[in-house]
DNA sequence: AATAAGAACGTGTACGTTAACGAAAATCAG
DNA sequence: CTGATTTTCGTTAACGTACACGTTCTTATT
């Protein structure tokens, strides 16, 4: 439609126009130091003005240094193969940019251990990067990283689980509350009145309750919005083996079996084996993750549904995200929730991470 | 890890090496004409040892002509909304990658009527384009517009529909067997043996058949493959208006009221609306799309399940493939089929296009 | 053998931006 | 008011590639 422009606009035409040298106005434009308040206002009007979008690719040949992104994410434990997903993810994204300068490393730490998270940041913060994809599993230590972050100006993009307050550039992940809400619309759909959930959280740092708790509400939050007489029991288990699972739940399940068992991760594995050990029927059960010990769970019927949220998409745009704030792209959603997705044994054959 | 190549390595070094100017390498880089065997096969020789990789922000900077996309999809009419979500999905593509030296210029055509699809063809073919995106609805004429690509050395991309015989550089969309499998799948968890259903194909077009067929056909594999005693009927309604839909199924239902209808495409609603309004009860409803109109009677619960192929991610990753083919990236997954997402009452408020 | 024609190759400039280097102007100390 | 700083600004060489133009070299023609 429109035809101006035709005095290719640049920082040159800029620089004409504001009859300053392209010098001051390359000044301006990253604002460094060395120009006066008047000719700065001049220039920056005359940006406005022309509506000015620097030519990313110009940039990019001229100041030779390459965009380092550091992705901190938990590694890929036997325990699960969850975190295979995002890291995929993040890779491809990588991949795809990686022509445009951008070069991403990896650090990697123990769900366990929080020593191993607080080494990583130390290093990461040593090595001088442009931006941080994070997922903040620890509450309180990120908390720290990101404030140390913040404090040398560094950005950095959430991924799987948001720390609200914090300035970051952007949340990639779960609702946390919407998922476990959704959780509770398909329990009102299995159960009936008067039947027994119990909510199971099974995680051996207490700091990750901030996580499984958001989608204990949601699920609670759902159950009450419809008053039907549910009872909700819960129990929160601290050690991640099987054995303790087990024991755990014999214990509990000696004292009153509960109708639909509600698990608030991707641990669901553990509590399937235990119903298929013992062969305890008549319990329903939802857990989180299309992971490969869950699947072959809800193949045989023993887990009925799986909620997923695109793991390896919130890796992807994760990184992209950041690519793009890093070049100054116009704007970068803040908040991307990823969709729900529910999977049982009619659609996982067809299911993508 | 690696340290090597400080020498910067790029057309120069490769000039430098092979003892020829920096203009001769780039003749044979962009196999232009003036450069003899011998030295043209040294030039290579060394390319390929160095794994040279040309610098694509250069390449852009230098040869200041920007890559030009025509987009070939149906208008989104007041039929169905359904073509506003790829388009919103290559809008997004086209937004992210402008600052690359990427434009992309719609073309719309009237999924009822071939002329309109064909003058797009030619007035997109006269304005010489760098790549073309396209929704091949119309078999035949999209064969013959896409063998004049061919001849042009016009690579494109096709979405939503596949014609498997064509050079394109990619197909992003359903694996439309695999889509009726799986409906046939969920048919098989709603009805009972020895009951009727009913597999309606509506469409305007004949040349819409390729793409309803290949449902049709994975649905009935499906059924076929686990020899129920379904009775499976058909039937094809050549006029989208809903009087003539109703007027079909009503000469249909008074002979015989099936147990489960299967629409083969986003048309589910007037079958929907043709039960609600004549308070035919008892039958179950599979359809496509995620469709304000569709998301309404699956909410009241006339239809039972909405199978949906995020036609956005579509459009984007259909616009992506296109140019980071056009920029010689190194690889294109040519298959990228969606996965098949089920939307129900229970998840459609968490399900994004 | 002289010349024209064309193939093969080299040179130089441009693309829009960054950043280092100085020159000019403004400010300050004495 | 002079000299020394400091602030402000202009100039210029890159970055890696494309492309127009010029030059040299080869071959064919007369």
């Amino acid at each position: 439609m429109k035809k101006e422009q035709e005095t290719t606009k640049g920082i040159k035409e800029i620089a004409r126009l504001a009859k300053v040298s392209i010098g001051t106005v390359d000044r301006v434009i990253n604002n460094r130091t060395g120009v006066s308040v008047k000719t700065k206002e001049k220039v920056l009007q005359i940006i406005a003005e022309l509506d000015y979008q620097p030519n990313i690719m110009a940039r990019m040949l001229a100041s030779k240094k390459v965009i380092r992104i550091a992705a901190l994410i938990p590694a890929v434990s036997n325990e699960t193969g969850y975190w295979n997903a995002p890291l995929k993810g993040i890779n491809e994204a990588a991949s795809e940019i990686r022509n445009f300068g951008v070069s991403a490393d990896f650090y990697f730490f123990d769900q366990n251990n929080k020593k191993t998270f607080r080494d990583q940041c130390a290093v990461i913060l040593d090595n001088g990067y442009d931006g941080i994809l994070l997922a903040p599993m620890f509450e309180e230590e990120a908390m720290d990283f990101l404030d140390n972050c913040a404090k040398r100006d560094l950005p950095f993009v959430l991924i799987n689980s948001d720390l609200e307050h914090q300035p970051r550039v952007a949340y990639i992940g779960p609702d946390l509350f919407q998922s476990g809400y959704l959780a509770g619309h398909l329990t009102k759909y299995l159960v009936k009145e008067a039947q027994q959930v119990l909510i199971v959280n099974i995680s051996r740092e207490i700091t990750f309750q901030h996580h499984l708790l958001k989608k204990e509400e949601g699920f609670r939050a759902c159950l009450a919005a419809h008053d039907l007489s549910i009872e909700v029991g819960k129990v929160d288990i601290n050690e991640t083996s099987y054995d303790a699972v087990q024991q755990r739940l014999l214990e509990l399940f000696d004292l009153n079996k509960p109708d639909l068992v509600f698990v608030t991760n991707s641990r669901v594995s553990s509590v399937a084996r235990f119903l298929q050990e013992n062969a305890i029927e008549g319990v329903q059960l939802i857990g989180y993750d299309f992971l490969e010990e869950n699947i072959a769970y809800l193949k045989n019927g023993t887990i009925d549904f799986l909620i997923c949220q695109k793991p390896q998409e919130q890796g992807y745009r994760g990184l992209m995200s950041l690519y793009q704030h890093l070049i100054s792209a116009p704007t970068v959603e803040q908040l991307q929730y990823m969709p729900i997705d529910i999977i049982t044994k009619e659609n996982y054959l067809y299911y993508r991470n």
